[in-house]
DNA sequence: TTTATTTTCGGGAACGTTTTCGGGAAATGA
DNA sequence: TCATTTCCCGAAAACGTTCCCGAAAATAAA
């Protein structure tokens, strides 16, 4: 049951563990017969490398570490899948840990993942700054970190991010154009940056229709469906529903539209509905509902891409992807053809 | 921006590398005065263990595999998350690795993985048995391995696994007990472990209940949400809709309630429907799902909890849980008020 | 004080690779 | 034939730890 180690190989066939090592690593300084046959021995000695020893003399763990909020979220398990396929198919493992959206247990994994030196970072950061100034200390160090989403557009870092204000001002315009009067915004929390730019394209849009203040509003929420229900709840007991609502994410609508549905209001008649980084279930629920969907699958990729650029090269320079994404109207958002 | 390393500590200080790493690793053989030195003049000059030097002199990777079909599926992320907190906290890294319910990608996974010496695996195998031979075959050379759900219950290795037998019984039942009369089953895969166990379950409350085999049907789905839409429109195509569906899992559910809801189908008046493996989404559906929920968590925890077992105990016998959930009944299912 | 025992520590091999260096053999050129 | 270059290959150091072994120091027993 002992490991086959390059030293066996090197015993049976009388050669040095340098050629045997040579054999499986370089093509030159080594004559083809002598490659083909430590080759095939070895294979047939059943012998598998120890990544370990590889690892300490290259100095390098070939480790990535990606930090999530949450997993559950589909969103980012999208993202996790996305890099696991990018990375391991370039001879990386992907070690991925979750922040359960709060500051402190980002902090403490990505203190975990540099103690494991990781050769790099791919950080989805949570809701709040605080730990900002140590990443970029890090990363002007000359640690390979690239920050994905929720990250503010000019971060002097690398980057991979969505256009959350053009494509809020889409969805919000989408609801103006079927006559919707009186907008609310639900708006996940006032300190994230997405929720900041999403706020952004939203007044933007509300502008160019000259919306005045009386008929829109900008609800804080949180980004979990019971939130959106807690908020839809206050503002039914208010009697204040507007004939709209643009949501911070599908779950946050998710949860404001089946709290209206059971009040008996009629969805999209007498409110529309639009969400934002659109999940699979946004299909499942009657009415569908319109969303923003984002091409998390391409733009994780660009994060892997852009990181393993500056672990193999290490004075590449910052780079900032900033991606676009397409808007799915569902009946949750469709009232013209109605009157 | 060089690493400091035990040498360097053990030069300042003039003693022995030996005492140094004495000093972070047994509580004997050393003064304690020398160790508080050694440790506090580490810590002062920065010094972090380098992982892959420990784990090429102990021959352990203090890695952990963990192979599921999909991440993106909310049961999976459950797990995921459950035994990347079980396991972290015990000194190890879990590698997760998804197979696309593609029995082929499973063994690549696998294999892939213990090429890289993990210590352990944990897995949650595809439909299909074709790897089961190889994965045995592991295992009995004493490779510490854990199945973990959709796993036969007489493998002889170890495993943890949930009831389904006794819970979708009990799912079968409380439909019987809602009074309706003609039942259907919508079964995932026939080769999937779990669904024939869930099978078993229905078939036996069918039986207590003396249904006729006019009075029900089992029909395969596979496991996806688009799935069960196609099998719904099949059924209405040919009018066959019985007053009752007891579903392999929640999102094959989720899809079927919403082909039937489009087609005018009122739930639970005219259909009932009652899931499996409950999901966040069965809360925000109108009518909510009524579904079994697995101790997802527990479970989790409990693999890791026989993994690390095996790998510090290699000679601990193989163990098997068996966990039970809870019926968790809402309007989807109840009909029985509205006569 | 001497001997026996325990405690503490250093030297050095070991883990399984990669990589540098240098030397011998073969090939090339004159 | 000899000098030069090219091609192969082996020896040995290195990566940063752990751990075994034996010696020195401290303590206890005689």
């Amino acid at each position: 049951m002992k490991h086959i180690t390059i030293k066996d190989i090197a015993k049976k066939l009388n050669v040095s563990t340098s050629s045997v090592s040579r054999a499986f690593n370089n093509k030159y300084d080594i004559k083809k017969e002598t490659r083909d046959l430590i080759l095939s021995t070895a294979k047939e000695m059943g012998y598998i490398p120890n990544p370990m020893a590889k690892k300490l003399t290259q100095n390098c763990s070939l480790n990535i570490g990606l930090v999530v909020p949450e997993i559950i979220n589909g969103y980012y398990s999208e993202v996790v899948i996305a890099l696991q396929k990018y990375l391991t198919k370039r001879g990386y493992q992907v070690l991925v840990m979750q922040s359960d959206e709060n500051e402190d247990q980002e902090l403490k994994n990505v203190k975990t993942l540099i103690n494991n030196m990781v050769d790099g970072l791919i950080i989805a950061p949570t809701v709040g700054n605080k730990n900002i100034s140590y990443y970029l200390e890090k990363y002007n160090n000359g640690y390979p970190i690239v920050f994905l989403n929720r990250i503010n557009d000019n971060l002097p870092a690398s980057k991979v991010i969505f256009n959350n204000i053009n494509w809020s001002f889409f969805a919000t315009e989408h609801l103006i154009l079927q006559k919707c009067k009186k907008i609310y915004h639900l708006a996940g929390y006032k300190d994230l940056s997405v929720s900041k730019e999403r706020i952004q394209g939203f007044k933007k849009a509300l502008k160019k229709y000259k919306f005045s203040s009386k008929y829109y509003k900008i609800i804080e929420t949180g980004l979990l469906a019971k939130e959106g229900m807690q908020v839809m709840e206050d503002l039914i007991l208010k009697n204040d529903i507007p004939d709209a609502f643009f949501c911070v994410n599908d779950m946050v609508a998710l949860g404001a539209m089946k709290k209206l549905k059971d009040n008996g209001y009629k969805i999209p008649e007498d409110v529309a509905f639009i969400g934002f980084t659109e999940t699979r279930i946004a299909k499942l629920v009657t009415p569908q509902l319109s969303s923003v969907k984002q091409p998390t699958f391409k733009m994780a990729k660009k994060a892997g891409e852009i990181l393993l650029n500056k672990i193999n090269n290490s004075n590449s320079k910052p780079e900032t992807a900033i991606f676009n994404g397409e808007l799915n109207i569902r009946k949750s958002s469709v009232k013209e053809f109605l009157n």
